[in-house]
DNA sequence: TGCTGTGAAAGTCTTCACAGCC
DNA sequence: GGCTGTGAAGACTTTCACAGCA
């Protein structure tokens, strides 16, 4: 497997820290929710929102979010708060989306199907540019106005489009072959549906949804609470598991 | 070590200290996914396996598995491994798979149809027995052999079956509605798909499924490849959405 | 006055490295 | 010899608390 981490970190270049910029992993994930959050605050036409007020709306507390903002530098005015529209520039610019995303779904199957259809990714700025699947039967049909192509044409595609970022959604013992020529099209950021591990060349990044851990993970709190043990303390007034 | 001395343990009831068992959250979710390779491995014939095997296949290093596993207690041999039959059944314990669980879907529409229809959830011990909508069009249908009810239902319904995990598949708009009305049910456990952030009380626990920032996670980091930073920190190239 | 930005402290998680047992 | 279980070190993340500015 590629987990083996290298040696040391190599980073040992000349450039001196040009600008603040390491954000944390952690922080890029709540980035995403403080993004949304924004675009709604600004659809109901709020300008100018507190640390307080956007944590608490993104469910976090406000000392995280202000150090999470501050990774990106100085964006608020003290007394005052953050400009809702600057930050969202702001926001959409660091999280990529200043770039243009394009989307690659392979598996139409139960799960693909239903993500093929989900608005709320072209809505977020990730239109879905391509579907692929193996199934003579499902290929050259049509989903949301998108034609369904042959899994074989995924590399020429996804090459051809600027494909930037492919979605795994077939059975598990297709992942891999469906990962590879993804890969093979030049695809280097994958979001894995499938039960499996992939394996990728190191340039390539793999994020993983789990929908039966994530069902575990509340059976093992629902076991605990009937296993006597205490409810674990909670200084939190609203609680998301992130 | 962990716990500081000072203040008296708070634990004074009348249960005693039992087993030794503060299993850390990072830990549980891959417990679940070791389940799923021991249930694999299981199949393929596969009796004992090495933290090196299990760890590999899991996509974690084998110091972290062995840490992990120590939570549980002492299941392996020396210079030998784990055996893999009972290591499963003391994980499926441990993830409370001894209880028995039941699902309910609110919102079958896109998404929440396609999850009602995901035969993973059934065969990793999550059987789906109740769905439900407000659509009146839907109201009354049948997927997968189960009849769609209404969602004023809910509390009714939830509470006669025991439904152990709630999963809120609706547009963003009714989640908060339909959450209500699970909590009324008695439902503890909420798995969440909807982009908002849902209020509950303190027992209760809600994980959040958001798509949109698994997406956005992944155009980061296409973003900062392109913005020269060569690859930092990121040494695993597998991530577990949390 | 009110709220941001941030060092420093506390807490959590991961990795190392090796003692101990088969 | 081979592999587990685990203290201790290290890395990362969160929280605290307050200086500093509009």
């Amino acid at each position: 497997m590629s987990l083996q981490s290298g040696a040391a970190s190599p980073e040992a270049n000349g450039t001196p820290a040009e600008r603040p910029r390491p954000v944390p992993e952690a922080t890029v994930s709540r980035l995403a929710v403080y993004l949304r959050v924004l675009g709604e605050l600004r659809e109901a036409g709020v300008e100018t929102v507190s640390s307080e007020e956007l944590a608490g709306a993104s469910g976090v507390n406000s000392a995280k979010l202000r150090k999470d903002l501050s990774y990106l530098g100085s964006y608020g005015v003290r007394g005052v708060g953050y400009d809702v529209a600057s930050l969202q520039d702001r926001l959409q610019g660091e999280l990529g989306m200043d770039h243009r995303q394009s989307v690659a779904l392979v598996g139409v199957g139960n799960l693909g199907h239903a993500l093929a259809g989900y608005t709320g990714f072209a809505g977020r700025g990730f239109p879905v540019s391509a579907l692929f699947d193996v199934d003579d039967a499902l290929v050259g049909t049509e989903i949301n106005g998108i034609r369904v192509r042959h899994v074989r044409e995924i590399p020429e595609v996804c090459a051809a489009d600027g494909v930037t970022i492919g979605m795994v959604a077939t059975p598990g013992p297709a992942a891999q072959a469906v990962c590879d020529l993804l890969v093979a099209g030049g695809v280097q950021s994958i979001l894995n549906f499938a039960p499996v591990l992939l394996a990728v060349p190191d340039d390539v990044e793999v994020r993983k949804v789990d929908l039966s851990v994530e069902l575990q993970v509340l059976a093992f709190h629902v076991a605990r609470r009937h296993t006597g043990a205490t409810a674990v303390t909670d200084k939190t007034n609203e609680s998301v598991v992130s």
